[in-house]
RNA sequence: GCACCCUUAGCUCAGUUGGCAGAGCAAAUGACUCUUAAUCAUUAGGUCGCCGGUUCGAACCCGGCAGGGUGCACCA
């Protein structure tokens, strides 16, 4: 049994696994060894060694990393440690460490960090492996770390026993789902990649990343309901932002070419396998463009990033083979279902609108504007069988009060989606610049929101403000960075691109 | 918010008709100086998610609650 105040100093959840671990560290104590080292001079990593095996051959190198295995056999030992970016193994002889250390070794546990220095050799089996001169321990770990064991069959697949697949036990203790699933951290990396040659893309093309108020007195840019909290010192609501539309265009009003910000909105929505409260945006407001530029500057923009990350265009996506090169299809929105629904939309009554939403088994609740039933109709219809890269363009006025109207076609306004195996990549428009129509949508949104829609957008004065000071003729587009990663990675869950997605408290 | 499913040892999972709580890995002790899911021997390890009910008896049947998953609804 261990003293009192010992337990108390850790997490209550301990068990007999834990205690005998206190019991090793406290031996340790007594050989004055520190458990939890300041430093190590690691000069070589696991994968370079693998690697270039020839240019390593037979040199001292000094390795640190995550015991994940040992096997001792008597007075010698092989062990696996894992650092950053793999796995290599160490032969531990009790005659080349000498008594005290190899002793020391036995007390050692599956999950310490440890350092070792030796040369570098390939055992008789031909594997890479590192002679020890030297064992140290870097940081004890008490607590046993989810262990799953590899073995390879006959046609050379690795096959993984007993791995830690609580979905509930992974998300919330992500630190130890890194450890043993080096799969998740690939995603993590490639998440990383993707974001930061999204942001090259912008910089080479001259445009300043900026950041903007999280904080919001007036939330507006999308259509969401927000989160609340308070200011204390001014004892006055706070919006959580849900977008950066809004701000981002008020720079564009004060005569910067281009501006993007990637950053976090949070929506008071529901979770699930697409939602997370809080999520990654990238927005982008380029002056002088309109739509019809936008849609291939993404085009240009997913392509480098699949190529600069992952050095291709063509990609499986929940079995389908999906090719981001060359130019990607266009369909208007409005077409497309006049086709399948034999009238044109924009001269029917809402009452007809209304008869094929029930036709194509769409649910209304009575009192959705027309535009939303088309939209309605729109993603039931045609959405899901978008499969390649396809731009879906001209949406309906009611549904986009920050758009600029179509410079042809009556009730509509120039806006774009882009959608990828039915699922959107990106939404994008020629912005509505001209202050006195703002002004007239946000109070027919302000008229939504007294009939009970709630997500309706707020009356933004001081926006209509900047406009009315004069902005350029501008192209907007808005990527939810969690779902490209998804797409680009093939994860059918946000939890799986987020490291740490959002859980109820459970202890 | 609604429906269905899941919750058993640190991890992965069995658990028959309601009748003593099981295995592999991890752990401990011993043997073993080229092993690799090391091997061999021995040992220990449980609030069967929580609360209640039915029953002589509940991991198992019933009800409620919690957490999680999936689908639907919501999400321009």
């Amino acid at each position: 049994m261990l003293e009192d105040n010992l337990n108390e100093t850790q997490s209550n959840d301990t068990n007999a696994l834990i205690e005998r671990r206190l019991e090793e560290l406290a031996e340790l104590n007594n050989r004055s060894i520190n458990a939890f080292e300041y430093s190590y001079d690691v000069d070589s990593f696991s994968q370079e060694i693998k690697a270039d095996f020839e240019k390593y051959d037979g040199k001292v190198v000094s390795v640190a990393g995550r015991i994940m295995a040992i096997r001792r056999m008597g007075k010698a030992s092989f062990t696996h440690i894992q650092d950053d970016h793999g796995r290599i193994q160490a032969y531990i002889r009790k005659d080349d460490v000498g008594e005290d250390s190899y002793a020391t070794f036995k007390l050692l546990d599956i999950g310490d960090i440890i350092g070792i220095r030796g040369y570098v050799f390939k055992t008789k089996t031909g594997e890479t492996s590192v002679h020890a001169d030297e064992v140290k321990l870097l940081s004890k770990s008490i607590r046993p770390i989810p262990i799953a064991k590899e073995t390879t069959d006959e046609k050379g697949n690795k096959v993984i026993h007993d791995q830690f697949v609580d979905k509930e036990l992974r998300y919330r203790q992500r630190y130890v789902d890194l450890i043993v699933n080096p799969k998740v951290k690939e995603v993590f990396i490639k998440r990383s990649k993707i974001i930061s040659s999204m942001r090259k893309f912008l910089d080479d093309s001259g445009y300043l990343e900026v950041e903007t108020p999280v904080l919001q007195s007036l939330y507006g840019g999308a259509a969401a309901r927000p989160f609340i909290t308070h200011h204390n010192a001014l004892d006055m609501k706070l919006y959580m932002r849900i977008a950066d539309e809004l701000y981002l265009k008020r720079l564009i009003v004060g005569g910067f070419n281009g501006v993007y910000e990637i950053s976090k909105d949070f929506r008071n929505e529901g979770i699930d396998r697409t939602h997370n409260p809080e999520f990654t945006m990238m927005e982008l407001y380029v002056s002088y463009k309109d739509y019809n530029w936008m849609m291939e500057y993404v085009e240009k923009m997913v392509q480098y990033i699949c190529k600069d990350v992952f050095s291709t265009t063509e990609f499986e996506i929940e079995g389908n083979k999906v090719n981001f090169d060359g130019k990607w299809n266009r369909v208007s929105m409005v077409d497309e279902l006049n086709k399948i629904l034999g009238y044109d939309i924009l001269k029917t009554t809402k009452d007809d609108l209304a008869k094929s939403a029930k036709q194509h088994h769409v649910e209304l609740k009575g009192g959705e504007s027309k535009g939303k039933i088309i939209d309605e109709l729109f993603e039931v219809t045609i959405q899901h069988k978008l499969v390649q890269p396809t731009f879906v363009v001209d949406y309906p006025v009611e549904l986009s009060p920050l758009a600029k109207k179509h410079r042809e076609k009556d009730g509509l306004v120039e806006r774009f989606e882009a959608f990828v195996v039915g699922r959107e990549l990106c939404n994008a428009f020629s912005e509505l610049n001209d202050p006195i129509d703002q002004k007239q949508r946000f109070v027919d949104q302000s008229k939504m929101r007294e009939e009970g829609d709630d997500e309706a957008h707020q009356i933004d004065d001081d926006y209509v403000r900047a406009l009315e000071y004069g902005m350029p003729p501008t192209a907007g587009l808005g990527v939810g960075i969690d779902r490209l990663v998804m797409l680009l990675t093939n994860q059918s869950s946000i939890r799986d691109v987020i490291l740490f997605p959002h859980m109820r408290p459970n202890d």
